[in-house]
DNA sequence: CCTGGCTTC
């Protein structure tokens, strides 16, 4: 298609905004006689904030070809500037609007809720589409998805050519994902802008991009080289638009060459913030305090404390709960619910439940509450000002979890989720003279974690030089070495630092860990495939025991029967084929809800986290289908359990541990003390040399999920690794 | 002799 047909076509648009754009369309009116419900839709629509400034809106994302557009809660921006930009005809020539959001159920939910606004069957016009679940059709044109699920898409189609408009959502939470995607779509663009530039199309790049493309040069010309193999094609322009819900708008605008800037008010009551005078030796003993003192001075309405993780919740309900069987008369007034991830959901939902009248609900929350889930009837926040963050140490290779303040825009999320409804009030457990202190925001995940798999992703996609790439926030050098070490251990990448052929490319194809693609790469080899693909499945979810502090031994007893001597790789394998066997025949037998149900009771008798199985087995379709693709070769090694263990060293060669003469382990690669921990079935056993895959410290540094191997193999499997040292 | 903030492809 010529480019000087898109440019005019487009410029028609500017002039003469297509009719569809205005809510009072007959079309429309006629349908709301009919239905209630879309009168009642209608209604909230028109009442949101952003419905009011529709016009101004579109006619600025039509000047700008990026756009930030800052929307407080409530405002209404995820669902209706979708809305807003298909009626402005940005749809046209079957062109799609992509909006990401960073979770999954935001994209699912959001997409029903516009479906239903629009009148329009879920996954026709509107659709959404997150891993595992795909919900769009050839007539989609906006479609809601994860952020993750959009970088994959840019593998097999690196210009988003389908997208006329990409909406970044929630960008203020700078996810890895979102910094990711930012990085790519500013290349994106301007791969495509420049596509169009060399006919009549140039008078359409207007001052944004062009400042953008000059920062791009003194960058080194990283970008320009980027997508530079397709400049012949022609491609429409592309508008991009980052939400963000914080005030910082400024950090999105400069990176985006000084990009315009929009404020949309939210719907949000106030809140009263009440600071503690001293600071509190212990907040757990704060909280709990509080907790009974809002309960027994202030007026109606819920409770929702921050606290950083499941022990803590545990032992303040348990503190609660003491208090309460005390004076029986308080018991039937406060309600106590705990809420965190690992929670089954069954037990999640109550925090949901509304309270009997007259009783007031506590919940005891984690950070799933500050962004994860929306409770209704919280009038109340308590905020300790603390949160569980992953940091990552790129000298060792390792990540881990520690407790540490929030950030000053955490602790404005917190306190409104009591304003949701009504004014609230909410009680940071620290003085006021310590929030001053607290950073602005929460530091960049992409700063805190290792970047493996996201250099793996940006090497498929064309970018070479990693250190020189545009990062909003650039992690650290070290970092970035430490990740392109293991990718060329991992034979990943070349002696140049370019992907390889074909091992770099087939492992950058795979949503996993990138030394768990290596491994079915290698499985292929050892005629173990099927087996490796189990194991890389049961490895990629949250743990599948779970055992209760109070049953730890009850449920030894319960997981010894998959237990294998060999260590926990088998036994994950024979939990996953006994829950498979179980599964296909309780599916035959009776119905699938009954399946269900029979599933889940023999995951508690086991011990077993029954969501954390279904997502392996989940996993497991999905690699197998990308494995199959790819031409692997999907055999079984049988009984011969001994060549699967030869392939998980070769494997998994990086994360190798000798037995030393205390019985502590030496962690070959990193040098590390560690030792075994207990929940692995080799902690008695003291094999002389394991592979591990994880290595955590937390009272002492603990390797996890292991299996025993003969040392000699490491030399012969890994001999760019080991050959040398020796 | 133990522990897992939250996500995601």
């Amino acid at each position: 298609m010529p480019s000087m047909a898109q440019g005019n076509r487009h410029q028609h648009q500017r002039q003469r905004p297509s009719p569809s754009s205005n809510s009072s369309n007959p079309n429309r009116n006629r349908q709301t006689q009919f239905s209630a419900r879309r009168q009642k839709i209608l209604q909230q629509r028109k009442s949101l904030p952003i419905a009011s400034v529709e016009k101004r809106l579109v006619d600025e994302i039509r000047k700008n070809d990026i756009l930030i557009i800052v929307g407080e809660t409530g405002s209404g921006k995820t669902t209706q500037i979708p809305q807003f930009l298909f009626g402005a005809g940005f749809c046209q020539d079957g062109k799609v609007i992509g909006i990401t959001q960073p979770r999954r159920v935001a994209a699912v939910t959001v997409a029903k809720r516009v479906a239903e606004e629009f009148g329009v069957e879920l996954g026709q016009k509107v659709g959404y589409s997150v891993r595992f679940d795909d919900a769009t059709s050839s007539s989609t044109r906006i479609k809601y998805m994860t952020d993750g699920l959009l970088l994959r898409e840019a593998l097999l189609d690196p210009h988003l050519s389908k997208y006329s408009v990409i909406i970044v959502d929630e960008a203020h939470e700078r996810t890895v994902h979102t910094d990711v995607l930012l990085g790519l779509l500013k290349n994106v663009q301007l791969a495509r802008s420049n596509s169009v530039s060399h006919g009549q199309g140039l008078n359409f790049l207007n001052k944004n991009v062009n400042s953008a493309m000059s920062s791009e040069k003194e960058n080194g010309g990283q970008s320009s080289s980027f997508l530079k193999k397709d400049h012949h094609e022609k491609y429409a322009p592309l508008k991009l638009i980052i939400m963000s819900a914080s005030l910082d708008a400024r950090t999105f605008s400069e990176y985006f060459g000084c990009a315009k800037a929009v404020h949309v008010q939210g719907r949000q009551f106030p809140v009263d913030i009440f600071y503690t005078r001293h600071g509190e030796p212990d907040y757990l003993d704060a909280a709990f305090i509080t907790i009974f003192q809002i309960h027994l001075e202030e007026g109606p309405g819920d409770i929702l404390a921050f606290l950083t993780g499941q022990e803590e919740i545990e032992s303040i309900e348990k503190l609660i709960h003491e208090r309460l069987s005390k004076s029986p008369q308080e018991s039937q007034k406060l309600l106590v619910v705990p809420i965190f991830a690992a929670l089954p959901s069954e037990q999640q939902l109550r925090a949901f439940a509304p309270a009997p009248s007259g009783c007031r609900k506590v919940i005891l929350a984690t950070n799933i509450a500050e962004t994860s889930v929306t409770i209704p009837g919280i009038k109340y926040v308590i905020d300790p000002g603390f949160v569980k963050a992953r940091s990552y140490d790129p000298a060792k290779g390792m990540e881990s979890l520690n407790v540490v303040p929030t950030s000053k825009s955490q602790a404005l999320q917190r306190s409104g989720r009591a304003g949701r409804e009504g004014p609230g009030k909410c009680f940071r457990l620290y003085p006021e003279k310590e929030f001053d202190k607290l950073e602005d925001s929460t530091k960049p995940e992409i700063k805190r974690c290792n970047l493996s798999n996201v250099i793996l992703q940006l090497k498929a996609l064309g970018v070479d030089d990693i250190l020189g790439f545009d990062f909003i926030e650039k992690p650290s050098r070290a970092a970035i070495i430490k990740s392109l070490e293991q990718l060329f251990l991992l034979g990943a990448l070349t002696d140049e630092c370019r992907l390889s052929d074909p091992v770099g490319y087939q492992m950058a194809r795979l949503p996993l860990d990138p030394v768990y693609s290596k491994s079915l790469i290698l499985a292929s080899q050892f005629n173990c495939l099927e087996e490796m693909l189990i194991t890389v499945a049961m490895l990629s979810v949250e743990s599948i025991f779970y055992a209760p502090r109070d049953k730890l031994e009850e449920s030894r007893t319960a997981t010894k029967s998959f237990s294998s001597p060999e260590g926990d790789h088998i036994t994950l394998i024979k939990v996953y084929r006994a829950y498979n066997d179980l599964l296909e025949k309780r599916s035959n037998e009776m119905g699938k809800t009954k399946s269900e149900k029979a599933l889940r009771t023999w995951c508690r008798e086991n011990f077993i986290s029954s969501r954390s199985l279904r997502h392996a087995c989940d996993i497991h379709r999905q690699i197998q289908g990308h494995v199959v693709q790819m031409g692997l070769n999907l055999a079984s090694c049988g009984d011969d359990m001994l060549q699967y263990r030869r392939c998980l060293a070769a494997s998994f060669f990086l994360n190798a541990a000798v037995k030393q003469p205390e019985g502590t382990y030496r962690a070959l690669a990193s040098g590390q003390v560690v030792q075994i921990h207990p929940s692995s079935v080799l902690f008695h056993q003291k094999a002389e040399c394991v592979i591990f895959n994880e290595l955590v410290q937390t009272n002492n540094k603990y390797i996890r999920n292991l299996t025993r191997i003969d040392y000699l193999w490491l030399t012969e499997l890994a001999p760019q690794y080991y050959a040398v040292q020796n």
